[in-house]
DNA sequence: GGTTAAACGAGACGGTACGTCCTGTCTTGGC
DNA sequence: GCCAAGACAGGACGTACCGTCTCGTTTAACC
């Protein structure tokens, strides 16, 4: 018997063109801050990128697909998650790095508009949550257990509950209050989630 | 002198009809609930509440300002801020109440998108922000000012602190991880918030 | 037996507006000169008139209705039509009578589209033949039966033909060339339709 | 030098669909047979054909051009021409045709509908004159040149009149008077345009 | 002089069609 | 076989009018 060899997928003609991918992508980009994402279309996009739409729709699900990978491509989303040694640094850190981010007015702008996409459309939602919300409470998450593993947590305060506060501030700034990331708001955010235990007692609140 | 009456627009002509009124506002909770928000059209709404395109247009600027009466007109939405003399009380009552809101879930789902909708469309999301979440936010304020006022709020917390983290973390759990507003995570909450202080240590929580 | 008096309708109330009918006449005139008849609605015509629609409904079964009762109301349609013992004489008149009438736009213009919307609405068709055309092809046919009797007729050339070649030629420029009313035609057409005999023989062309 | 080719428009992609053009006409045809063309909306036309509204507005201007091309493909309008050596035999031939057309109860109904328009849309009235009126008037002009040219004509009857008239008669009934067409009026037609000179007097020429 | 009914200006209403825009698919010809 | 171009069926958009129907006011005729 022969060995199967794998199925050899006969991939004849060119590949995926790079230059219509990345035309697609700042195209999108660019047009959403122009018009903005109500006016955002498929066709708006192709004939900007000067595409198809066939090559759209061949390599992505929707609009919103395609800004997301465009967000992924333009803006560096770098935030801190290394082992600084202790959870009052490496949170701080992560802290700033997040709000540098969300200051970032277009960064800002698509963030708000995949997290509005996702509730709109089910079927992105699901590829939004995993593919890039996950991965972020995840980074932080990282930060925590070691946090935790090390005993620094305030007791009764969860990792969960602590990721839930942590992003739920942001994304309740961006989405809803819409008020600038203060510097001043990492501090408060310090305070109530890693306290630093004065020598004596905490909660000493006169 | 005559004292000045006000100079009476002279509405002459049919008044709105209450009838049509309702049947739209069902029609639009009802279809929302049936194909989802995306699938969801003025023309939808209009064949199904029996009624001319005219009409809906005539009185609401975009389907999400419809669905927003229309979940006004529906839903319950009361959430205790009554005055029990204490933030412990108060604060758990309001987290209590509006978590149960956010388990319902037509509610849920229609909160979600108008939120969504308020990202997408800035004259909606301008009156969602000034006619929904002020007012939200006014409510639990004012507990919170109260409870300042006592001196029960933890050093170094702000009040509008709080309500980014308690308005954070229900909106981040429906927008978000979409995870389930399990009462224990009250007890969390009311852990960071407003911690009960023991009298001899930290973290004392029987 | 007693004599049947008019069933006597007792009409209580207010009598008809004659300033409101004039003031819709006036619009209707007016807006199909500005915008043209394609443009033209009853909505404009109550606007424009300071007029409830009701008031044109009420009156009118249609804005062609209107336009018509406009046209007698603003234009002098008179055609002489006097016996002036001759054909010769009168049938010339006639046609220059017809021809100024034919060449003062906004007359044209409303001829035009009545006929046009004759063809179209064949209710309002009816109308329009009985209550204008037949009495325009009245007009003629009495110079004809006139001169039919006094034998001045051509021979094997009918009262109906010339009917038909008068008012055919007119509106068919009305409709179809648009040329101008040229007096020229008048004489060309009286060649045709009353030939002057010289004294021995006929068809003498010279 | 090498000479110019013409600049090739390089037409990428489908060609425009006979299917749905042939559908759209029939369609067309229908419906204003059906329920006349008042009632006739491009919507309709394009349900009943199984075509996108679009597909309409891409290749007409409007209803009325639709009806025209409809005409034109669906109806023989074949008017003899031919040069029969003869104004007699031409004229006759030609009326009889012309007379034969008219009587066709779909042509006459989208012929008088065409010209109804013609008078609304300036646009259309435009097209419709140039690309179709002209067409005939050329038609008979080419006859009466001929006669013209053998002196066949009446002294002091013009060609131009004699357009007017012909087209002026079939217009005036098929518009005005709504008769039939009856064979009779050929031979009053023919007697006055082109009268056979009795045997006595001058302009026999047999 | 009070009653009653019609005509009125205004305009809300259920509808229908407009002409535009975009969707996602399909077709063509070039590379 | 991917691509740009673009025609296609479909369907919603938001607008404009249709003709009907209140509404409250004004104006006669009748009692």
């Amino acid at each position: 018997m022969v060995p199967m060899t794998e199925p050899v997928p006969v991939r004849r003609g060119p590949k995926r063109s790079e230059q219509s991918r990345t035309a697609i992508l700042v195209a999108a980009f660019e047009l959403t801050g122009e018009v903005g994402y109500a006016a955002l279309t498929i066709e708006g996009i192709a004939k900007r990128a000067g595409v198809g739409k066939q090559t759209i729709y061949r390599w992505w699900d929707s609009k919103a697909d395609v800004l997301l990978d465009a967000l992924v491509a333009k803006a560096d989303l770098f935030v801190s998650v290394a082992d600084r040694g202790g959870l009052e640094d490496e949170l701080r850190r992560f802290l700033e790095d997040s709000f540098a981010l969300a200051r970032r007015t277009p960064v800002a702008d698509i963030l708000r508009t995949l997290m509005a996409e996702a509730q709109i459309d089910p079927d992105f939602g699901e590829r939004f949550r995993t593919s890039f919300l996950h991965q972020r409470r995840g980074a932080l998450s990282a930060i925590l257990d070691r946090a935790s593993a090390r005993g620094e947590l305030p007791a009764g305060v969860s990792v969960p509950l602590i990721l839930d506060i942590v992003f739920g501030v942001i994304w309740y700034r961006l989405l809803a209050t819409r008020e600038p990331f203060d510097p001043a708001l990492v501090d408060e955010l310090m305070m109530v989630l890693a306290p630093r235990e004065p020598a004596t007692s905490r909660g000493n609140h006169g």
